[in-house]
Formats: C-alpha cells, sequence, structure tokens
DNA sequence: GGTGCTATCTATAACAT
DNA sequence: TATGTTATAGATAGCAC
C-alpha cells in the first residue's frame, strides 16, 4: 500500500523498521475498533515494542489487557 | 476500501454485519501477522463474534490467548 | 450464509522536510 | 530522528451467485 510492493519479512534497517512500527500499529488499533464499532464485536489487540512498550486497544475492558500483561510478564 | 464510503458505525443490516466481520475480521488477523514479521514485533489480536466464538493471532503464544479467554469467561 | 469479482476507498512505502 | 506528503499497493463495499 505503498510507492513499492512489500516482502513481508523482518526490515533490517533499523530506522525503515521502526517507522514501519510506528505506522502500521497505527493502522492496526485503527482497523480493530473499526471492526468493533460495525460488527458489534469484541475486540483486543496488544502490541509490544522490542523494548517492551505496550500499545494496546480493547473494545470491551480494559482488564483484558492488563490481564494479558501479567501473563507476558510470567515468560 | 470498497465501492463507496462507509461511516464507521454499527452496521444495521445483520447479513451485511457477517459479511462485514468476515472480511475485516480477516484483515485485521493478516495486518497483525503483517507488523510481527514486518517490525519483529509481539502481537496478539483477539475477536469474539457476538456469537462468542474466538478468532485470535498470536507472535508469541497460544497460551496469552488462551488466558485471555480464561478471564473472559469470568466475566 | 458463504464465495468471487472489481470499482473504489484506504493504508502506507518512499521520499521530502 | 520525527513529522508531513504523495504515488501506489492493498483492503474491501456492493453485487452477483
Amino acid at each position: 500500500m505503498g510507492r513499492k510492493k512489500v516482502e513481508i519479512k523482518r526490515i533490517g534497517d533499523k530506522n525503515s523498521r521502526q517507522v514501519t512500527f510506528s505506522k502500521r500499529r497505527k493502522g492496526l488499533l485503527k482497523k480493530a475498533k473499526e471492526l468493533s464499532i460495525l460488527c458489534d464485536a469484541d475486540v483486543a489487540v496488544v502490541v509490544f515494542s522490542n523494548r517492551g512498550r505496550l500499545y494496546d486497544f480493547s473494545s470491551t475492558n480494559r482488564f483484558l489487557i492488563k490481564s494479558l500483561h501479567i501473563v507476558r510478564s510470567s515468560f
């Protein structure tokens, strides 16, 4: 969906990876929200950056996400 | 992204809502997978249909999703 | 109640700043 | 490096089965 077709594999360049992460993360959360509204469905999305920062969307309750975070911490 | 611009609000027609749910759910899971691969990030998506059916994607471990399911059951 | 088609809308890759 | 712009790839709304 850009100037060139992109192969789905890990982006080698650190800066490009960061920029793509930021843009696509935003897009994913937006689409999750749209799905929940349009279709009256419960949707939750959780994204962890490789630095451990958490980004999420939940149509129902933050508790879902917090629980998931706790679960992940126990790995 | 279709023949017409769509307002983001609950789709009234039951059949249209179901079709949209199916299509957008698939798209959301695909994008979650792409994000995880391209950016080397942990991503989890959980979708519950209003009939309680579970659809999900997790880049890390099914345990995350199973835990979330258990948590949700306790609501 | 799906599935396939395709016109059109949207997300985003590369570039610019 | 973070943010804004634009050309293009990709997702999908409305139909037809």
